[in-house]
DNA sequence: AATCCGATGAAAGTGATTTTCATTGGCATA
DNA sequence: TATGCCAATGAAAATCACTTTCATCGGATT
């Protein structure tokens, strides 16, 4: 899995010419070892502690990157951030976030998936990818 | 409709000791008269036409008012603006965004909120609000 | 018409993100 | 291995979409 996105990382990096560097091999290292959907702050601040020669635009820009490399999707839940999370090949989620305590659950529903390509048909609109999320109380939040 | 939505901010406005003001009155009718899903700066354009003694702070600080009285709701669709759309008693609906030509249209799907409950319900989760957005090509941009 | 206090507009401030720019450092080539 | 090219980096400045400040204005209650 980890394996994997590195591979398609270091081919993205090749195909286009760009550099591998000791940066974009840490910033790779510790994305990939973090929760999903972590935000660029918080990831900036985890690299912090270990490496403190890593500058904020670095951070941002190679997000980016993966964004574009498709191992990563930029996500935005309303708390002002940009978070990023991990993409399996193919796989798509949607999720159910907590407004008190801020925690991200993923769901998947096929049943749903199906509903919007009919309305979405109906319609003559071609998807090309959508956002379903629930906000609300989780189970622990409710008490 | 019209009538009635100024209705519900004017009550709005005397409950909380708030005052009515040339500004708000323009606004009001300007943003009742308007596209669904009008961003700030839009509004704000479409103001200064008619109405050049009108401020951005005010704009801003009136359509959140607007919020908050229930007669308009704030949206993210990921293209950096905040955007307000018209609020129906009650109703809730679901977006189509052309990522062409940026049109959004609404739709409603009974079913698909069912499952969602579903969801939310097997894993304790307790539903505040939803969104669901649909990414792609309007029949129009689809040629 | 006087007074109170919310409302307004211009400008300054914020916070997240992006860009600039001088410098550094991969890496292909000589 | 040395050289040169140009991408990558970090710090700081800039940008963007708002939000707040503050001096002044103006509803509305007396």
């Amino acid at each position: 899995m980890k394996r994997a996105k590195k591979k398609i990382f270091a081919d993205f990096i090749a195909q286009r010419g760009l550099k591998s560097t000791k940066q974009r091999d840490i910033i790779l290292d510790s994305f990939l070892s973090s929760d999903r959907h972590l935000s660029i702050e918080e990831l900036y601040l985890k690299l912090r502690a270990k490496h403190s020669n890593i500058g904020y635009a670095t951070v941002y820009r190679t997000l980016k990157l993966f964004a574009e490399a498709g191992i990563a999707r930029e996500m935005q839940f309303g708390d002002g951030q940009t978070r990023y999370e991990h993409v399996g090949e193919g796989e798509h989620h949607d999720h159910l976030v907590c407004t008190r305590c801020g925690n991200i659950e993923e769901f998947e529903n096929e049943t749903i998936e199906q509903l919007q390509s009919e309305i979405a048909a109906s319609r003559g609109f071609l998807i090309e990818r959508h956002r379903l999320e629930l906000y609300g109380l989780c189970v622990n939040c409710r008490k």
